[in-house]
RNA sequence: GGCGCGGUACCCAAGUGGUAAGGGAGAGGUCUGCAAAACCUUUAUGCGCCGGUUCGAUCCCGGCCCGCGCCUCCA
């Protein structure tokens, strides 16, 4: 099975392999660590999750690496205000960044760069563009890309930019360039900025160097595929293509993913706009880690994602019902047998649930092709026709499904309980939403202790006592289920 | 202004030149001590509007309206 995955390039799906046929080499811009990460971020890196989760689903070895920029102007300028240096600084946001990453289960890259430990591979590079001509100094002492050293500057995005040389739009600041259009290869500092001494002088790197210097570091001069928001084609990736290609004269991606926006109540977050989140935010407001990851990835990544509460109301829902379904599969005892509708159906399943995936990603379409199955698996069931062998088909295909997806094991206690933790440190208890603290009050132990006294009670047809304790348990956000295999509960 | 994307039921959303997946929510029913869960039925003669091509268009073409993104740091 083959992904075909739409290439920004090409502008048409393409069949995404490795050039060499070894394992693919993708490269992924990560996050700038200058705060917590948002839901925008998260969007991306999710739908890139999906991605190689995927590749590995179909048996694609992949070597997948992310950068992590640690220096650039925000972060210089925080830390200067907050008076810590620019390493103390990033790291709490950097373990803020890959506690967020575990929360929302996605898998960490075989390869996490930090920009801040690659400087000597970024020095060789500008030096190299220097060496072909293609990179000069200003007065300053800053060094720049000069765009017409590469004519082919804006295949990606498709921008001419032919008719918008030197226009009206030129930076103060940057008066020294030659052309208004070139941009920052190196940076030169101002006195107290972190700087580092190097052979092309005092300064630090820009941003676009450095993923293209630690690209070729762990790829190699030519990726099978590199990905990233869509805000990053123009002009992040365009510059990283310029001066890759220039300064190896080989094509530096063959294949480009760009994942749309996510946007709030239909328009583009922002903190000014106030309709700014963080996977944190989310947590303390009682919604869980999966319903977060369900609902970021279960639009497919190249239609714009308009995050609303309802979505994430939609999508803990629908996990329920997933893992309802699967707990029934679980704890119900089944006869020695296959029934053929069941084995046919789980077979179509897998099929449909690949084909989608395998389709630029469609993961909406996957998450259908499961949701047939369900119904169709709950029906026979409810009918006392589903066999022993059934069970086992029917759970391969949600094995597959959470190889990509993972949200049917619940793993969301963990993730809640510690953005709580967090909330404590940093006193942001008032942002904790009551329900999330009433539910968090009792241990499993004494759910258990309830239940069992509930049980009791209504074997001997106390259905007062039996109710008032569902009720309490209710309160607290615990779901009963009286079921002929028993009694389940759940947090709600 | 330039480039691009979208407008499908109450909400989210897939999709195809041949007659509308899936999820969520609502209503009715089955089951249950009652619930919950599950299942069944039900909710778009209709896919922004107007033309055109076609035997036939939601899907192709043209125009229009509305919303959004990028063009500057940005996932």
């Amino acid at each position: 099975m083959i992904l075909r995955l739409f290439n920004t390039l090409t502008g048409q799906l393409d069949a995404l392999e490795p050039a060499d046929g070894k394992a693919l080499r993708m490269y992924a811009c990560g996050p700038t660590v200058y705060d917590y990460g948002h839901i925008g971020n998260f969007r991306t890196f999710l739908q890139v999750d999906v991605l190689r989760r995927f590749l590995r689903l179909i048996g694609m070895p992949i070597r997948h690496v992310m950068n992590i920029t640690d220096v650039d102007d925000k972060i210089i300028r925080n830390s200067l205000e907050a008076g810590i240096p620019i390493g103390e600084y990033t790291a709490r946001y950097v373990d803020a960044f890959f506690e967020d990453m575990e929360a929302l289960r996605i898998e960490r890259p075989e390869q996490i760069a930090r920009a801040t430990e690659h400087i000597p591979q970024m020095v060789a590079l500008v030096e190299k563009l220097a060496a072909a001509k293609a990179a000069y100094k200003t007065e300053d002492g800053s060094w720049y890309f000069r765009l017409a050293a590469f004519p082919a500057y804006g295949k990606l995005s498709k921008k001419d930019l032919s008719g918008m040389e030197d226009g009206a739009r030129v930076d103060v600041d940057e008066y020294e360039k030659d052309s208004a259009r070139d941009f920052a290869l190196w940076k030169a500092t101002k006195p107290g900025e972190t700087s580092w001494e190097t052979a092309i002088g005092n300064g630090r790197p820009g941003w676009h160097i450095e993923c293209s210097a630690m690209a070729m570091e762990y790829l190699g001069e030519s990726l099978d595929l590199h990905a990233g928001g869509e805000d990053l084609m123009f002009p992040h990736h365009e510059n990283e293509i310029a001066q890759s290609e220039t300064a190896t004269h080989k094509q530096f991606a063959r294949h480009w993913m760009h994942v749309r926006f996510l946007l709030v109540d239909g328009r583009k977050m922002s903190k000014s706009e106030g309709n700014f989140y963080t996977p944190r935010d989310l947590l303390l407001k009682g919604y869980k880690a999966s319903a977060i990851r369900l609902a970021l990835i279960a639009v497919p990544y190249r239609r714009p994602f308009n995050f609303t509460f309802d979505s994430l109301v939609d999508a803990t829902n629908a996990i329920g019902r997933l893992r309802t379904f699967r707990a029934r599969l679980t704890a119900g005892a089944f006869t020695v047998g296959a029934n053929q509708a069941i084995q046919g159906a789980a077979k179509k399943a897998q099929t449909d649930y690949r084909d989608a995936l395998a389709n630029d990603l469609n993961t909406a379409e996957a998450l259908a092709a499961i949701f047939e199955m369900v119904r169709e698996a709950n029906t026979v069931m409810d009918r006392g026709l589903f066999r022993l062998s059934d069970r086992d088909a029917v759970l391969a295909v949600l094995k597959d499904f959470d190889a990509v997806f993972d949200v049917i094991e619940d793993r969301d206690a963990e993730p809640t309980r510690r953005a709580l933790e967090w909330a404590k440190e940093s006193s942001r208890m008032e942002d904790v939403a009551p329900e999330l603290l009433a539910a968090q009050s009792l241990t499993d132990e004494e759910i258990e202790l309830l239940v069992a006294e509930r049980t009791a009670a209504k074997k001997a047809r106390n259905f007062a006592r039996a109710d008032e304790i569902r009720n309490e348990l209710a309160e607290k956000g615990v779901v009963i289920e009286d079921s002929k295999d028993g009694v389940r509960w759940k947090r709600k």
